[in-house]
DNA sequence: GATGAATGAGCATTCATTCAT
DNA sequence: AATGAATGAATGCTCATTCAT
């Protein structure tokens, strides 16, 4: 009967809103700001969202819900599990890596506004799984407790994503190729195999 | 004769400052907000810093300057490469990670405020120093590119930093000692020695 | 031919207006506060009222109109002055007194938004007359002049009504029964009569 | 050695908006409506208000601190009970009815604001003494309860300040002077004496 | 030098009403 | 008629910095 709402306002909205949030961070950033450059009126933020604060929480949450989502799927799809591991390495590294903005967010203000331990663990649980079962084929017992696999994995998660974030913001001269084969290297070592490069995954 | 600036008195401000950035965030803490409970006057902290981005500036800029310089003269009254390591991860890490507001400040908003990637480029010579040294001991050659030695470094020291700070921001339960045994671990696997572990650092 | 308006729609807005109105003040009420609880929409309120000013006009003058129309019918229909007296202090006082949030509404914002006065000078006249056929039937010569009756009037009316809104909003230990009893002492002092307490009156 | 607050200034954003709340209400009226006029910028109003609440909650309180102590002292430097009760009802009554400003304050939004039954506390103690007095002067043993007593002061009291309102804001012809003249009849008729008329007070 | 009142642009958010559906 | 998203001016309040004292 009354006008619906309109999803794409909503993305458009999201989308500006990660933008300016990473370029500036978040309270460097006004509603005015976000509105102004997609010529949406202000009252029609909170068409959308509750208030700022919930504007931050779902760019983070619906963007690492993606994120998440197609990694499992992909995951779920191949059954080696070397290929499973260079499916984290070559294929969704990078793509995380291209997300600068939701990294930005994640790491500088994600903190406050979203349960970033309970997706780290999620992410902690999947990937763990990968490393037991490559572990497992090459009939390895597995050298690190589970605490110690946590910590190496937020150790690697977090330093690669901050690495790249001050790569972009600073200009230091780490590419993204370098992470990605500094962390392969660790793995073929770590598990004496070649880690077979995949193609860039398709979005 | 211009009356002496008051060291203490600025150092008050820069710490609570610092804790204050830390725990609400650079943007969401006013100036009124520092001076407030120092019993400080507002007018006072422009004799002391030239504005409020000066202040975050000096935090990090001066805690940084501190921890860099100890670990230098610690690192040149050491011979020995491999206790020059044991120093590094038993002596360092562990200081930098009882200063939890400066690593917040540093990772959410210091890469606004000051040039990071100098402070890392001096931190990546100064060990990589120390890992050159001990591979010469060991007698290996160093398999690492300078590049991926960097990578190596950036992803290693920024992921240690974020998980402490994440440990403590979110509860997610990972300890100092998880961080620093998973990099010991790590170091002991690459050059194949046992690294003594060092009594922590006097201050 | 146009849909028949839904009465008791109107009803519930109204009824949910005036108790929201009474609690928090009518400007701090919004239209969406209103049929937030009542599940209706915002559009709606627009089909049966005019705007938000209307509300409140129809709130007061509906709940004066059905006040005032019981009582002269009541009235009308008792023929003894005293117990018509009886009727006004025990039967119409405590009616008006449940109906707080038109009390409240009446003595906040009335003021502004009806013609308070047209409605007093009403009251004074009905029940003017309850007390000069009093004073006839008591072989009393009226000892007030007509400005004076007003003010007595208006004094008792809106001193009752404000006492009774304040035991109510600020916890102040006065009763309904004080009140009523004060005014019937006052009466029977003035008349040299006793004044037959009613039972409540039927709704 | 800064710059002195300046009390002039805070009586000045006061009385403006004693001024505008009393004729278009507390909510109606916008801290920025307050400074238009008096040509004052908004933050001022933040130096010597904590908020918009905090205005109107001093406006009421310290109009009626000061309302309070003049009756007080005048009434301790008047030994005569009967005199004492002129003072009240010619001395003082007219001089709250000047301040229609603080009674439409104090009727319309004090309740939300201050703990008007305090005050009416207090103020029913000072005139509950009096009362008394002329009793015992008039060798009367008093015929009300204390209850009765609160309730008749609170009848009479706010009853009358109302029909002040009522009639300014409303135009009912009600003059202060049928107020009085009603209310001292009321005395007079209770404790059967003249109440002798005082010049108006002095401010 | 020390102080803290002064400043006014800017902030996040609300809201009565409209009107496309 | 019914609906509820759309609207943008207006709200109360903050705040980095200045500068009269």
């Amino acid at each position: 009967m009354a006008r619906e709402r309109d999803e794409g306002k909503r993305k458009v909205i999201l989308a500006e809103a990660k933008r300016l949030f990473a370029e500036h961070g978040f309270h460097a950033t006004s509603v005015q700001d976000i509105v102004k450059g997609i010529d949406i009126p202000v009252g029609s933020v909170y068409t959308y969202f509750e208030n700022k604060d919930d504007i931050i929480r779902c760019a983070i949450d619906e963007g690492w819900a993606e994120f998440y989502r197609s990694l499992e799927d992909a995951l779920a799809a191949e059954p080696s599990p070397s290929l499973r591991m260079s499916l984290v390495v070559y294929g969704f590294l990078p793509r995380l890596f291209k997300d600068v903005e939701l990294i930005s967010l994640f790491l500088s203000e994600g903190l406050r506004f979203t349960d970033l331990h309970v997706k780290l663990e999620s992410l902690a649980r999947l990937i763990g799984a990968v490393v037991n079962d490559l572990a497992k084929e090459r009939g390895m017992a597995v050298a690190l407790s589970p605490k110690q696999a946590v910590s190496a994995l937020s150790i690697f998660f977090l330093g690669s994503l901050d690495t790249i974030r001050l790569s972009r913001l600073t200009g230091i001269p780490i590419s993204e190729r370098d992470v990605i084969s500094f962390i392969s290297l660790i793995i073929e070592a770590s598990f004496g195999i070649r880690l077979p490069e995949l193609p860039p995954q398709p979005r």
